[in-house]
DNA sequence: GTCTATAGAGCGATAGAC
DNA sequence: GTCTATCGCTCTATAGAC
């Protein structure tokens, strides 16, 4: 037997399929995907996917059920392995957010980051009965975790308080991920100074924002504080 | 002629499926609204959208660019005129920031709040020609304004910080006026504690969040520095 | 000018041949 | 098991009757 320079999954027509499904959701956004164009792309037949996966929907449901499962096992796991570290002592806020954002800001897997953000933007936008699905079962559980770090990290503020600005970092992180072409919108509007495609200075830009908007330590107007 | 209660625009074909789909697309996605379906609501016949506006994309192209212009006409001209009521004192952060999200949280106007927030949040997940010039001509001029007025009150930060933190913002502020529903998901995991539907909560949650994450005052994780 | 009726294209799903 | 051929549906746009 040669050695292949794929493994047994990248043949399999399943897999293939899958992977077809997971770059054109992430080109091409979610519901612009016809039957005809993936199974072309995956080289298998038309009727290929009603085989497998039992139809359309079934097919994007694996996609989002495989890719939320794993980023959101890996989110918990590197929180709790955080916490279980510090014992008592307050957890840091940079570090609890690093790791909610790491999955969409990961370097060498752009795309999968993509790919979240986009399925989230979906769900907001059109929700259906798989993403409701999808966001009740893999997301909602990991982000209570989250909320509960984000109280520990600041003692502070109220359940409340960290409620609505976790609902903010959300909506942050993945909108601002939507953009990130070569001639993204923010590259056009700073002639250049920011710009979403680089991802490092994305993520220190963004974990910046995040961090001092949800500590909330800020001169009010009124007050008129300067620096 | 006996007096109507409704003005002429009101009963004119043109006006009404206008107004259709205003309303269907806040409800139900810009997307996902068929011919059918608005002629339906408008009360005028499958052909008069061809008749008036040339095709389907005609009468989105007429819903946006009216939109766009009146809400952003009025952004840059409350801009003016707190800056020139000024003279050359540095504006409030938080009064530019209240004139910026005015129109997403206007009460009595949530509708159109909605509606301009589904436009972005569309233009993001698939631009299309349409979404691509309305940005261009009626977005990029008032986002440049606003990026102009942040700096001036944020004398501290360079352009590039204010251009990031100005991306952040629009993010975080479009994205969660698509989920103001009665069972939005925050106050699921919140447990009501926060709830997009109370619009005046959200307004000075907001305005607190954005505020805080542009001036950027906040503890670093390595200084650790409490409250 | 306005509407009816339909053309024409693309879609997802599937029966049945192999 | 896999593929071809096709069904039935929905959509936009328009030709032509009124």
């Amino acid at each position: 037997m040669p050695a292949k320079q794929t493994p047994a999954n990248d043949t399999d027509a399943a897999s293939r399929m899958l992977q077809a499904a997971a770059g054109l959701y992430a080109e091409k956004g979610i519901g612009k995907v016809s039957l005809r164009e993936l199974t072309a792309r995956a080289g298998v037949n038309l009727a290929a996917v009603s085989y497998h996966f039992g139809s359309k929907e079934g097919l994007a449901e694996a996609v989002f059920e495989t890719l939320s499962r794993r980023v959101n096992g890996k989110r918990v796991a590197d929180l709790d392995a955080y916490l279980e570290a510090l014992g008592t002592r307050r957890p840091a806020l940079d570090r609890v957010l690093s790791i909610f954002v790491a999955p969409y800001l990961e370097t060498g897997n752009e795309q999968e980051g993509v790919l979240l953000a986009r399925f989230i933007v979906q769900h907001r936008l059109e929700p259906s009965a798989l993403t409701r699905k999808v966001i009740s079962k893999h997301f909602d559980p990991m982000a209570k975790r989250f909320i509960a770090a984000l109280a520990l990290a600041c003692p502070h503020l109220e359940v409340r308080d960290i409620s609505w600005r976790y609902l903010f970092t959300v909506s942050a992180v993945v909108l601002t991920l939507t953009d990130t072409t070569k001639n993204n919108r923010i590259a056009r509007l700073s002639g250049g100074k920011a710009d979403t495609s680089r991802t490092d200075e994305l993520r220190v830009a963004l974990l910046d924002f995040l961090r001092s908007g949800i500590w909330g330590d800020a001169p009010n107007a009124d007050r008129g504080r300067r620096r």
